[in-house]
RNA sequence: GAUUCGGUAGCUCAGGUGGUAGAGCACUUGACUUUUAAUCAAGUGGUCCUGGGUUCGAAUCCCAGCCGAAUCACCA
């Protein structure tokens, strides 16, 4: 144990020894918060011109000690509650007892330390140097700390002194992060603020939330490697979802008309910047809806994500202003692809594709299809270049199970990806609802897997079962919520939006 | 999984061509009754990530490992 813990242990015997109850049971009835005293305390001036303090003369505030600064016989702290920070006066007159100055001397000056929480009852006022504070009249301990914390300190520019800033250390530890690190609070407020704001979109045009398994006999609805565990009852093998999408739809055949679900999925796969093993879509259907239509309901929906997250649709994200105001860029993927390599791929087979890809030096594998071989083709030469919110359209059918054929343009399916930033944030389809052809389509996904593509999807009968009992057309999308996350919050770090990124455990 | 960089006090970091381990903040003791990166004075605090090797001697050089970050690959 380091010299400052010590130091914390013993402070804590020596209040135990003063009678003094370091983590007392009794509620301490909180009336104000810090952010609220800041806004609106003001001293009132009598028409004498005498000051009446009138305003939160008895403030009852809880918060954890953040900074201590001693002046003698007088004492100022800073206290930090869930809305912010604010200082503390106390003069040792006013919290001993008669001639006994014990309690300032040895408690307050002694026993407590940065990081405990504590209770305080006083009146506001403005210090000589302006900075709104607590007169202090009564101090409770409400939790003592026994680890030291990161020291971070702001000067008058607002220059940050000694941040608490390894990764490592943030993210195993985010709750001595979010104590130090205002900024990273604000993140996480905002990530809930965007989750609020679809939620609301969602419910207000007659969405339903529903909860679907995460734990599935069949791992279907992507193209992803699972996680597998054991039921033990059962005695029979689990994979934790990779996507919610087939149950939802099943949703969709008995009678609801647009189910959605915020689905933690779980993929067992790399990890990165952009990458968590368990992460969150938002996947909604809706029946007798197309692409089409998806695409202007997207457009609405983050337009308004972005308006009540970031107050504007042109949200910054390091040098650039994504720009989320209706409506967006449509392109097919062919278009996409002609227009940054100049190589129109509309025509070709299977072998003048892999052709394609050994000059732009893809990595091939005898398992891809002509379909991952032009997805690979636009993730090489287009992606990247799709800053501004751009719905690609049209893929190709071998590499979309789950969707319906083109209408009008054979060999493509009714699909679009949103673009943002160059990475991917939602995928949308005209949803197939043929139970026949979607049994062709899972047995070209097995001839895939028995190609070596462990990323094929299963058959899943009790789906087509529930296909086979009549399935409205409808339309479907999943949005990357965390990548979403990332573009409003400006992080280029997917870790910076989970407040538990997965990390290798740590050894004690 | 590959490559590169990093791991030194509670925190942020310096140092290092092999020779007694450094700073600021924090912490301890003292002064100061409106301070605010409070100030002033004096102190405490180390498995230099772990294990081997080379050497009279390793925090420093070499090898292996652990953990993290960045880039790449796969993926959303």
């Amino acid at each position: 144990m380091s010299e400052q813990e010590l130091v914390r242990r013993d402070n804590l015997q020596k209040i135990k020894d003063l009678g003094i109850n370091p983590y007392p049971p009794e509620l301490f009835p909180v009336n104000v918060t810090a952010a609220e005293i800041k806004a609106n305390y003001a001293e009132e001036v009598l028409e004498d011109g005498t000051k009446n303090r009138l305003n939160y003369q008895k403030v009852v505030i809880a918060g954890r000690i953040m900074a201590q600064r001693e002046a003698g016989k007088a004492m100022f702290m800073n206290i930090m509650d869930s809305t912010g920070t604010i200082q503390l006066y106390m003069k040792r007159d006013e919290l001993g007892h008669g001639d006994d100055f014990t309690f300032f001397d040895v408690l307050v000056k002694k026993l407590l330390d940065l990081g405990d929480f504590v209770g305080i009852k006083g009146f506001v006022f403005n210090t000589k140097t302006g900075e709104t504070s607590i007169h202090v009249q009564e101090l409770t301990l409400l939790a003592k700390a026994l680890r030291p914390l990161p020291i971070v300190k702001r000067d008058a520019e607002g220059n940050v002194h000694d941040a608490f800033t390894d990764p490592e250390m943030r993210y195993r530890m985010r709750y001595v992060d979010l104590i130090v690190n205002p900024e990273v609070k604000q993140t996480f407020l905002k990530r809930t603020k965007m989750v609020n704001s679809i939620r609301n979109f969602l419910n207000e045009r007659g969405g339903l939330e529903v909860d679907t398994p995460v734990l599935q006999p069949i791992p279907g609805g992507a193209a992803a490697r699972p996680f597998k565990t054991h039921h033990n009852a059962l005695d029979v093998p689990f994979f934790m979802r990779v996507a919610n999408e087939l149950y939802l739809k099943r949703l969709i055949v008995g009678g609801f008309e647009w189910v959605y679900e915020f689905s933690r999925n779980f993929r067992n796969e790399g990890m990165d910047r952009t990458h968590n093993p368990e992460f969150t879509i938002l996947e909604f259907y809706v029946a007798y809806k197309d692409y089409f239509w998806m695409m202007e309901t997207t457009e609405q929906l983050l337009e308004k994500a972005a308006l009540d997250t970031c107050g504007t649709t042109d949200v910054a994200f390091g040098d650039k202003v994504l720009n989320f105001k209706a409506p967006f860029h449509r392109m097919s993927i062919y278009q996409a692809i002609e227009k940054h390599s100049g190589i129109d791929v509309s025509e070709m087979d299977e072998a003048a594709l892999r052709e394609v890809c050994k000059k732009l030096h893809i990595e091939l594998d005898p398992s891809m299809g002509r379909g991952k071989l032009i997805d690979e083709i636009f993730g090489e030469v287009a992606e990247k270049h799709f800053i501004q919110p751009t719905f690609i359209t049209d893929h190709p059918v071998e590499m979309s199970p789950l969707t319906k054929k083109h209408r009008s343009k054979p060999g493509l399916v009714e699909r679009f990806e949103l673009y943002c930033n160059g990475k991917e944030i939602a995928n949308a389809y005209t949803e197939l609802n043929d139970p026949i052809e979607q049994r062709e389509r899972f047995e070209e996904q097995v001839k895939l897997m028995e190609r070596g593509d462990d990323e094929a999807m299963y058959i899943d009968h009790d789906f087509l079962r529930a296909m086979e009992y009549g399935m409205p057309p409808m339309s479907g999308i999943g949005f990357g919520i965390d990548r979403l996350a990332m573009l409003f919050t400006g992080q280029a770090s997917i870790q910076e939006v989970l407040f538990f990124p997965q990390m290798r455990p740590e050894v004690f």
